[in-house]
DNA sequence: ATGAAAGCGCTAACAT
DNA sequence: ATGTTAGCGCTTTCAT
């Protein structure tokens, strides 16, 4: 059996609440006690039960991340970077796989709220409603998504697509297809809305090719309207898409970036490791996950309020040195003078 | 205030031990009581408190996993299949990322240990040393790796290894090139033994070229002695690893499978995604996932010893349709009779 | 079938 | 500076 606190008040001669304050208020106990406490409680191996101690102070310690599919990179990353700062901040995670199922992500968001003290939650496309009456107990932050005023760390996808697209209009690229993730995405949205500005301010055309699943057969699904398209180059929802476009491409013996440029969203960690690598945008997710925590402990320590707090992230054109990109077939650069 | 045991007993008119019994024993009570109690319960939106609940039965009702790599698709997958078997069962999963630091594994170890009922051990390569202290209190489960008498769960990485040389050998490949893992990784030296097994077997050499990292660098830094070794196939130690071969191998212009046959091993999603597509050995990461889970709560329900509780998952060497295996230059089939 | 009471391990007033 | 006491929300004897 595990040591608790009595045992080791106990071995130290002294009462339980010394040996609490020992370990949590240093400060307020004598010296020599504190020693006589810190060997003991050493010697017997004691590890405070987080549980128990919740139980008092309405704090678990603990945070809960629920997301849709951790097999996913995307969302890994973003549990790895909040797994990192929740350890550095010595919190645990809870983690939670709805499995692309909205249902279940309220069921989870409400098992999940007992047994945490915050809540970072990863929902691209369920409905609002279900955000509603949830966060009034336990404070939620959104990822990827931002609604009304609660708080959420987002990426600038909005300016990746203009980077996205500035990249292409330099390289002459005048005609570009789109290959949009899912309708009902946030962060969809955003990227159209990057598209749009950015297709204005370039003087180029933007083809929607329609809404895909942002999953590999996505890719292999938009891959032949892209190519029907005339477009000289395509931007994928994001990487998994892309891929998914190249093997289909690759299979009509469509040349990449020979006859087509492709990007891709995201800069999962596979997308620098196809040859040849895809360029894409990247989205910081571990830092993300990072910044989640970091706002959910400003949260708990009642430093903010639970409103109107929202972070961001910029996002970042990522060109490789073998790329899926090249300039358009027409492009004739701009003459250098000397 | 979240509604606790209290509020529904004394909204439905009884004693707490009831409402208690009514929600975990309800054979126990009065049809009609237990009808109140719980519509007081579903009145109040009570969700017992879970961490109250473990103090008492010192169930927690948590199971920990604790991986080098959440990024790596290899753990995160695992980690995918844990999460769902726990919820069926009603557990909630707590993860921790090491970050490949072999000395925060025991530190995570013994933080987890308390606020979990069983703990699941991905520790490709530590030091067998930090293992034997642990596992007296809490359950630990092992994965992808194999300790004397330890519970675990385990791929047959040596039978996969088996596949894939009979395939390469069925296919006229003699001379076969192995990109190690880490010296000390279990699951490298079940593939070697794999692979020299075979090799004597199908009467082919296997080129050892030396030991990487198992990551896309240690592909890319192996291609090289690939391509020098003479041999007319390679097997990587995981997928990662073929992904850097295949990198490589492109930019140094070396045709693949045109001029040298690629395999990888492992069978993560990405794998899949290539163009061509990996051929590869899967592991059935998903699978052991829910595996570990079973075997937890075997150990915690005191059906089976904790020692001596093993359970090996089948290999399965995976084909696609276009792929980076081909017969070696001078293979001539066999002929048909008819 | 139900209630009263004890106590899981811990912290937080309230003494001293 | 330290000890005593109460109680967090729950389950579980032990009575009734």
């Amino acid at each position: 059996m595990a040591a608790t606190i009595r045992d080791v008040a106990h071995a130290a001669g002294v009462s339980q609440s010394t040996v609490s304050r020992a370990l949590s208020m240093p400060e307020l106990v004598n010296p020599a006690t504190r020693a006589r406490v810190m060997s003991a409680a050493r010697k017997l191996g004691y590890q405070p039960n987080r549980a128990a101690r919740g139980l008092i102070t309405g704090r678990t310690g603990n945070l809960g991340l629920i997301v849709p599919d951790l097999a996913n990179p995307f969302f890994s990353t973003i549990l790895k970077g909040m797994q990192m700062a929740a350890r550095a901040a010595d919190y645990s995670v809870f983690v939670a796989d709805t499995d692309e199922d909205a249902s279940a992500e309220v069921e989870l968001l409400r098992a999940l709220a007992k047994q945490v003290d915050g809540i970072v939650l990863c929902s691209p496309r369920s409905v609002d409603v279900g955000l509603a009456d949830l966060g009034t107990d336990t404070p939620v932050v959104l990822i990827n998504r931002h609604v009304d005023n609660r708080p959420s760390v987002t990426f600038d996808s909005a300016d990746g697509m203009r980077q996205a697209v500035e990249h292409l209009a330099a390289l002459g690229h005048r005609r570009i297809a789109y290959v949009a993730g899912p309708r009902t995405s946030w962060s969809n949205g955003e990227r159209e809305r990057g598209l749009r500005q950015t297709a204005t301010a370039t003087r180029s055309d933007i083809v929607h090719l329609g809404y895909f699943p942002p999953f590999f057969d996505g890719g292999v699904a938009a891959a032949d309207l892209a190519v029907a398209s005339g477009a000289t180059a395509v931007i994928a929802y994001n990487d998994v898409v892309a891929l998914g476009l190249l093997s289909r491409l690759g299979a009509r013996g469509v040349a990449v970036p020979g006859q087509l440029s492709v990007m891709g969203c995201d800069d999962i960690g596979m997308s620098a490791m196809t040859h040849p690598a895809l360029t894409t945008v990247s989205a910081p997710t571990h830092e993300a996950g990072r910044a989640t925590v970091a706002l959910l402990l400003q949260l708990l320590d009642g430093e903010a309020d639970t409103t109107a707090l929202h972070r961001e992230l910029p996002t970042q054109l990522i060109v490789r040195a073998t790329t899926g990109v090249v300039p358009a077939p027409d492009h004739r650069p701009a003459e250098v003078t000397r």
